[in-house]
DNA sequence: GGAGCAAGTAAGTAACCACTTGCAACCCTG
DNA sequence: CAGGGTTGCAAGTGGTTACTTACTTGCTCC
């Protein structure tokens, strides 16, 4: 691997568990194996190897897509959320670093939520074709329910290690349950194929 | 005030700000207006005044309770989840900070936790009377739809600044939407007696 | 085999950090 | 007024940090 890619590795790693000041040059370059001093030259400074950390990381930083004619609402849905879910847990420490630095280095806050923010209009986006096309209520609070299902995904990704007692659910199961839930606080109904959700609240 | 608390409450705010390795003894004693010696002398180290300051914070932060007998679930949580709501955006930054330190201090995250765990649980029980009762569909998915709730009240509080585009409601609608959305998707029958709340749902 | 370049090594610099010491000023109580 | 306790002030200590300089080593290409 080139040696930019592994000190921005390094730094990454470093950076998600103490934080940018105990992301030491010191221990940055032990952790990518490299001298200190190469640091410097390859980046200049520790303030520039992180904006070329946060640059590969959003580029690096996937949002998928919902499909533009729904067939089965709650499936697509699943699979979206459970993508989104996976590339967040498995940055979580970095996600959580970043947030929790945010009176301190907005920037790198604000470049890392910029996937969510994109996969909440996009989330939206596709819920307002389905009620375009009658697949769910024309009462549903769509911004309401969209900031619940986000919420709920960062929440999960960043807060289950932490809270396990508000995460009973196996981590498996935790995208259909959040979207079962959320499709019916929406109102949003079960495609005929699949089994009923027995829904109590709906028309 | 005692001088006591006035350094704990300006080490709070410049560590809300500035996370523990920014918080330097030198900024919290001109925050205070005490001399950096004054903060020596009173607690002996920034580690210890640290403790001092997690101690105060979780002996001040109340957790509102649930009526034993539910009579109008929708106002009863919506002004449970205000309380919460209103309490958590006061201390948003602090929040953010020490979670985000969890990797390098994990203390201070899991004292902050307590308070969200411990709310979950009372919702959780809450949310079984309210099956127990027939007020709430017995199929309702009391775990995902309690994380879910938690999670938008936590992320609302914590994100709602840094990512504007996910919250579009207006802070003080926020409680009794993200409210009504749990409801429906856990199958909660609103009251007969209330006013209509805009219903398209109940029948 | 030598020029050129990427990387390691050793040492140092100025700033900052938590924390200490010694002393002077003040205030309250007796 | 005397004395003890609290606070401020000035200075300093040892450790750490980002970053620099000067030099050496090893590898590649001609």
């Amino acid at each position: 691997m080139d040696i930019r890619d592994r000190i921005i590795d390094a730094a990454k790693k470093v950076y998600a568990q103490h934080g940018f000041r105990g992301a030491t040059t010191r221990l940055i370059a032990i952790e990518a194996g490299v001298n200190e001093v190469t640091l410097f030259r390859t980046f200049g400074s520790k303030a520039a190897l992180f904006e070329a950390l946060m640059q590969t990381h959003v580029a690096k930083s996937p949002i998928p897509t919902l499909p533009n004619s729904p067939v089965d609402p709650e499936l697509e849905m699943t699979e979206w959320c459970a993508v989104i879910l996976a590339h967040m847990r498995e940055n979580r420490s970095m996600i959580r670093t970043s947030f929790g630095e945010i009176g301190d280095r907005p920037e790198a806050a604000l470049s890392m939520s910029e996937g969510p923010n994109c996969a909440g209009m996009i989330l939206t986006d596709y819920l307002l074709r389905l009620q375009a096309i009658g697949m769910a209520s024309a009462d549903g609070d769509i911004p309401t329910a969209v900031a619940m299902l986000m919420s709920s995904i960062i929440g999960d990704a960043i807060s289950r290690d932490v809270m396990p007692g508000v995460f009973p659910q196996p981590e498996s199961e935790a995208p259909a349950k959040y979207v079962r839930t959320f499709m019916r606080g929406l109102g949003v109904k079960p495609v005929r194929s699949r089994a009923p959700v027995h829904s109590a609240a709906g028309d």
